[in-house]
DNA sequence: GCGACAG
DNA sequence: ATCTTGTCGC
């Protein structure tokens, strides 16, 4: 593959992305968690989005869709890897999500195009980007509270936000996806915490992703209501 | 040249 | 990311 035409396309796109709130919303309705996994050795991409009612944060409907894997892993390169199978995901959901939270990074990215930013410009959707570990920039020591926050930056300018979601647990990387701010993309992301390392948008999307109990469980409780 | 490196 | 049991700490 042509890295250099990818980096110019992700310059080039990352040049679309708006980074101030153009949310199309006062308070939304419903939200949506996304995220990728793989099957058999790497062969098979699997996305999963969840799609919860806001604030109330239930899981109202999921989607799985698989594809044959088009790319390698290259750190800076990953949302050519998991946006094919998002996007089809996507497609399939019956609810239309009114912003969505993308496991990985947003404008925190070398060339602020992460894998949040280039689903939401494709969708054209609002999205955030919540990464469990860091991609680039630099951040000052972080208190081992939870709660603290430090800003994350690169290059003289901000580009999201390190922050301890809960007590002796590894901070979250949170960054504007598309069209929303980086004040916005922190405040939103904290009100959809319920007490776990993940907000819970990004917490559905993985344990359905990768089948957990929780998500087991739910698929009971489902089928008892529909009976 | 060397180290770092989302998922 | 994925392969996988027990284990340490609150």
């Amino acid at each position: 593959m042509d890295m250099q035409a990818l980096r110019e396309e992700q310059m080039e796109k990352a040049s679309q992305i708006v980074r101030v709130d153009d949310l199309g919303f006062e308070q939304p309705t419903l939200i949506a968690g996304a995220d990728v996994g793989f099957e058999q050795g790497g062969d098979v991409t699997r996305a999963a989005i969840a799609v919860l009612r806001y604030p109330s944060l239930e899981l109202v409907e999921y989607q799985i869709a698989r594809i044959e894997t088009q790319m390698p892993y290259i750190p800076g390169f990953l949302s050519f890897r998991e946006y094919p199978a998002l996007l089809k995901a996507w497609g399939m959901l019956q609810h239309r999500p009114q912003l969505v939270v993308v496991d990985g990074q947003g404008i925190a990215h070398p060339r602020r195009l992460g894998v949040a930013s280039h689903f939401g410009l494709l969708a054209d959707v609002p999205t955030i980007g919540v990464a469990k570990s860091r991609l680039c920039g630099q951040f000052a020591p972080l208190d081992d509270a939870a709660g603290a926050l430090q800003p994350l930056n690169d290059k003289q300018e901000q580009i999201g936000w390190v922050w301890r979601s809960k007590a002796r647990c590894n901070p979250l990387f949170i960054s504007t996806g598309h069209r929303v701010s980086l004040p916005t993309a922190l405040s939103f992301i904290q009100s959809c915490m319920l007490g776990y390392r993940l907000p819970e948008p990004t917490r559905w999307a993985d344990a359905i992703a990768s089948n957990r109990p929780a998500f087991q469980r739910w698929l009971l409780q489902d089928s008892d209501n529909r009976v």
